[in-house]
RNA sequence: GGCCCCUUCGUCUAGCCUGGCCCAGGACGUAGCCCUCUCAAGGCUAAAACACGGGUUCAAAUCCCGUAGGGGCUACCA
């Protein structure tokens, strides 16, 4: 049999962190054993559910590179099935109708909690006001005791007691499945033979467990990886920051990087920290996947995508970074002088934003000095210094090996140090102190923009003094 | 409250199943040094953990029991 998973969330957001994580596993097993992924967006919260969240889920699953093989299925196109499937169980006796309220429900539970108690549900209340056309839900009749033992791939056989189990809702008032149910119904339609999903949804396994055994149906395996938790130890939320995938996107993270960043987090392979696309697939099993939560850390989050950034072609780098320019009104052009840029930045980069939140000067018509920068290293006696090299400058070659020799010689000459003559040099041609290597900056701005540069901060000194 | 899951450096983790190779390895972060025209990157070094308490055993991070802590579920949310 063909291995098949599927990602199903709900469109109440857009895709988070965690979503992503459990996406990101589903894909990984499947493209592993050359299975089958599906996309089933489980939309049947009426209240929560939006149209926006779905293109925001599907925008973040192809941006992460996570394409799945069939779908988007939606539940609210099939709701027939689910009320068929409920239908076969009232007349089977494994389900029945329930015509208590839910305002009745909640009121009823209120007052057990008053007095202390837990509340239970009770059969003998379904019938209470039944009459024809009355709305109602449906109900699963669940055993009243015994054991209900649930195998997970990750945990081994775990253990419920069917006391603490209630006669669930299957089918809400308005015709909706609930959750279990309309899992049990798609998972087993849809054919999947394996679902991963997060922790959450281990104490729902026996219920689901419940629905299929009623229906006759076979349970998938099931694999319950730990959450993602804030750092404060608590399940990652909105609280935490924006976890939108997307927000990760705009703020210049690579989608390669977050998925090895993601994967990382609850599955291992040795020691090894950074993994191709293709190493992921090759290697990704549910063997390797921890059991504990994790806590997720935007500093070796960081570290990661510094590391994507420097280690990948600089053109690349530059056709991703080239929009987030033109979106800040920097002219930039793509070719060569932009993959030198990114090619320096990016090495002293985290982010795509910092690619673009450092570039500043390497396009702007004029610069400005940094103040501190100008009162340090503009000063009389670099100003010489820097008129010599403007002389030479203009008259020698102006490449890598006539760019060093002009250095030298006015550091033998005046008797300077590297970085008594590069410092005023960087001030002169970016505006501050910190830059990429200075022969490097020369050579992207070009001859006649740093012979422009050089003379503005020379005649910026005469006027000064 | 009840039930379920989890527990190795601050964080992600290796090791745990198949006890000895572990006075616990790697990575991020932190500190120091090196390199160096600034900042990074890179290299080297350092501090840093088996939650606690009992057992079993010649020997336990590894097996067993208990306790504590954390998380989750307990909805006509998913």
């Amino acid at each position: 049999m063909t291995v098949r998973t599927r990602f199903a969330p709900s469109p109440t957001g857009s895709l988070h962190i965690g979503g992503a994580r459990t996406a990101i596993f589903n894909w990984l097993f499947a493209r592993h054993y050359g299975g089958a992924f599906v996309l089933r967006i489980e939309d049947t919260d009426r209240e929560r559910s939006t149209e926006e969240s779905i293109d925001e889920i599907i925008a973040g699953m192809t941006w992460l590179g996570l394409d799945w093989d069939e779908g988007p299925f939606r539940q609210s196109d099939r709701l027939d099935v689910y009320k068929s499937l409920a239908g076969k169980l009232i007349e089977s006796g494994d389900a029945y109708r329930c015509y208590v309220s839910s305002e009745e429900l909640e009121a009823r539970r209120k007052e057990a909690q008053e007095r202390g108690e837990v509340f239970r549900y009770r059969r003998e209340w379904a019938e209470v006001n039944a009459a024809p056309g009355k709305p109602y839900a449906v109900r699963l009749r669940t055993p009243d005791e015994g054991a209900i033992e649930v195998t997970d791939l990750l945990r081994g056989v775990v253990r419920f007691d069917a006391a603490d189990i209630d006669d669930f809702v299957i089918l809400k008032t308005d015709g909706f499945p609930t959750y279990n149910f309309a899992v049990v119904a798609d998972d087993s339609e849809m054919n999947i033979t394996h679902v991963i999903r997060g922790d959450d949804h281990l104490t729902n396994t026996p219920r689901q467990a419940l629905i299929y055994k009623a229906l006759s149906l076979d349970m998938p395996e099931m694999a319950h990886v730990s959450m993602i938790l804030g750092p404060d130890g608590k399940r990652l939320s909105k609280r935490h920051g924006d976890t939108s995938v997307i927000a990760y996107r705009d703020q210049g993270y690579l989608p390669d990087a977050l998925v090895n960043y993601l994967t990382r987090l609850g599955w291992s392979f040795g020691d090894q920290e950074i993994f191709t696309r293709e190493e992921l697939v090759g290697k990704f099993t549910l063997d390797n996947v921890g059991k504990s939560a994790a806590v997720f850390n935007m500093e070796k989050l960081d570290w990661l995508n510094g590391w994507y950034i420097r280690n990948r072609p600089a053109g690349e780098i530059a056709a991703l970074v080239l929009p987030m320019l033109k979106e800040r009104g920097i002219n930039a052009e793509p070719g060569r002088k932009l993959e030198m840029i990114v090619k320096e930045l990016g090495q002293r980069a985290k982010t795509l934003l910092d690619i673009v939140n450092s570039i500043g000067y390497f396009y702007a018509d004029e610069i400005t000095f940094d103040e501190k920068a100008a009162a340090k290293f503009l000063t009389p006696e670099t100003g010489e210094a820097l008129r010599d090299l403007t002389e030479r400058l203009a008259a020698g070659e102006f490449t890598g090996d006539g760019l060093h020799a002009a250095f030298e010689k006015i550091m033998e000459e005046r008797g300077m140090k590297m970085g008594a003559v590069a410092q005023p040099v960087r001030v002169a041609l970016t505006g501050g102190t910190v830059s990429p290597g200075i022969f490097e900056v020369m050579e992207i701005l070009g001859k006649e923009e740093v012979l422009k540069r050089l003379g503005r901060a020379v005649a910026y000194i005469s006027e000064k003094g």
